[in-house]
DNA sequence: TTGTAGGCGTTATCAA
DNA sequence: TTGATAACGCCTACAA
């Protein structure tokens, strides 16, 4: 087992000093061209790699992004990850990724200790939980420390940071649209509560569709669904007995589990009712019909959050550029679950 | 903005030497009662927190877990990750994730960044490309350097190092066995090409279970996948006109596909034909019918792959432990997809 | 052309 | 009880 090998032991081996050994594997002119050769050579068959920590420890530097999300278990978030990684990775960047089960805690937790000195910026989804107690200080002290802070999807209003997301509201209005559009009189939306952003967005965009052509909002064609785990349930009680003939829900799981419940009733999709989704995962693929669906295109959001934050990391030393918020286009995808 | 705080800081501020810091912050008993309270005061207050990359260098431990997956769009290599995180953070680690996207090249330049210093470990479960080239050259050198690795669900035989599998075999045994329970005659397969080490093992299981219960093997109704991305047409392609009434598919995508297929011909499954899966998707829940199939634990498989990891870090200075392999076991999950 | 010294932030050892 | 020094691995300004 060999140990991996260091600038002093190149030296040492070589018989010079250190700093001969780092000027000359960094191409210096300093050195001849002699001495440069054999070092080189030296370092190569044995495979010399410097050292990232001490690198990073000198520099200021760590070249890594920090990663906080919700959960990872979700399409949506796997697809952003892998836009970041994308960019990341071309730039020169490792991508730390950590969950914060959508626990406060864990989340503070978390960025406290990638703060730390382990990585330069973070992108971040904030958890539910966080976004009903409404306390932000771990953000604030980071964007203090003069970290970089880029949010996507799930962002918060009060803090100023870079942000990428999706408009939810006009992405949730056309897919209301698309149900007025093919004749659908009574509109449900199943969303969830109000806390969660992008679900109050969502019923927002609801509400401007139905208006704007002029129809009235009934609240008792709306559930907001209070606890993900038993969603099933909730939307099985709220949907039966129910005049309804198109349904917006804010994911897939909860338009399948619609369809499911029709299914149970008699009902047929999409010919006795049309359904639209949100989020372009597996499911709403695959699915039996096939969902209709928007899709938030999350690779395409994490690759831009991973720009931006990058831009910001190496503007470093310029001057201060004002936060950007980069809207990310939703695109209605029309499957099976929809009648033409 | 205000900066981290750094030891040399707080002592300047405090007009103490960095090393009476250093102590007092870590209650040594060196420093006196009242000296000690004025500093961790201080400290407090400005919200000292120790630079980890510092530390790293010191320390030689960075705390940090590499984890290197083929793919993070799929539900499986998710489980599994939320398994490591869940050990790692609570034995005081971070997760650094890298995909490979099933690429030789990525996958080597990803362990190489992270072996110059980054990561104590790493976990791993190999790209496609590597299994298919043979080409292990990167692994070796990580071992030789003294960083432990763990190797989960796609492994190297050859590879000496600690591993976590299922057992696949056995896994697709009971699969097809409960396929011959149910008085299926004519059980296809539906595979990957053999160099996908558990796309060969679970083949493997499928002969064994029915040599072990006196059944003949046809050939004519197995089909190997060549390429994922048409998957849906081969498996539509091979099941077309076949006389089948089982069919076991490594995977939840060929499950559905051939599924999907079947609807086309008119013949209803469970009713007409039973298909088993692997790999305990949302896709096999949610899917109708709802798939029977062999849940691999993904979270159990992450967590045991992270004791493991951390168990050989934190012994290093100890004497040499042999390679462990842990498996884990799989379950049937019976659901809809196949007759009672 | 090469080497020395200092520093990034921390801790351990030893001296005062 | 406190402080100075060296070290982790690397880089760079400056001296030789």
């Amino acid at each position: 087992m060999k140990k991996k090998l260091t600038l002093k032991q190149i030296a040492k081996e070589l018989d010079v000093s250190v700093s001969t050994v780092s000027k000359a594997l960094r191409d210096s002119v300093e050195i001849s061209e002699d001495t440069r050769q054999k070092i080189k050579a030296f370092a190569k068959l044995y495979n010399y790699k410097p050292n990232n920590i001490a690198l990073s420890l000198k520099n200021k530097k760590t070249k890594t992004i920090g990663v906080i999300i919700p959960e990872i278990v979700h399409h949506f978030f796997t697809t952003v990850i892998s836009g970041i990684e994308q960019v990341a990775n071309k730039r020169g960047y490792n991508v730390i990724i950590c969950m914060s089960n959508n626990s406060f805690d864990k989340e503070v937790i978390n960025m406290e200790m990638l703060a730390n000195g382990s990585t330069d910026g973070f992108i971040l989804s904030v958890a539910k939980e966080t976004q009903q107690r409404g306390d932000y200080h771990h953000l604030l002290e980071v964007i203090n420390q003069g970290m970089p802070l880029v949010m996507f999807d799930r962002v918060i209003d009060e803090i100023e940071c870079d942000k990428v997301i999706i408009d939810d509201t006009i992405g949730a209005r056309e897919a209301v649209q698309h149900l007025i559009d093919i004749k659908c009189k009574n509109i449900a939306l199943i969303t969830t509560v109000d806390y969660v952003s992008v679900g109050k967005l969502r019923t927002q965009g609801y509400h401007e569709a139905l208006v704007h052509n002029n129809m009235k909002i009934n609240d008792d064609l709306i559930l907001k669904v209070e606890d993900f785990d038993h969603s099933e349930e909730e939307i099985r009680k709220f949907l039966s007995g129910k005049d309804i003939d198109g349904v917006f829900a804010v994911n897939e799981h909860f338009a399948i589990y619609a369809i499911k419940a029709f299914h149970e009733n008699g009902l047929r999709v999409p010919q006795d009712v049309s359904v639209v989704g949100f989020t372009n995962g597996e499911l709403s693929k695959q699915f039996i019909p096939s969902l209709t669906t928007v899709s938030q295109h999350g690779a395409e959001m994490g690759a831009q959050a991973a720009r931006l934050l990058i831009k910001k990391l190496e503007n470093d030393e310029g001057e201060e550029e004002p936060y950007e918020t980069i809207i990310v286009e939703t695109s209605l995808i029309e499957r099976n679950s929809t009648k033409r």
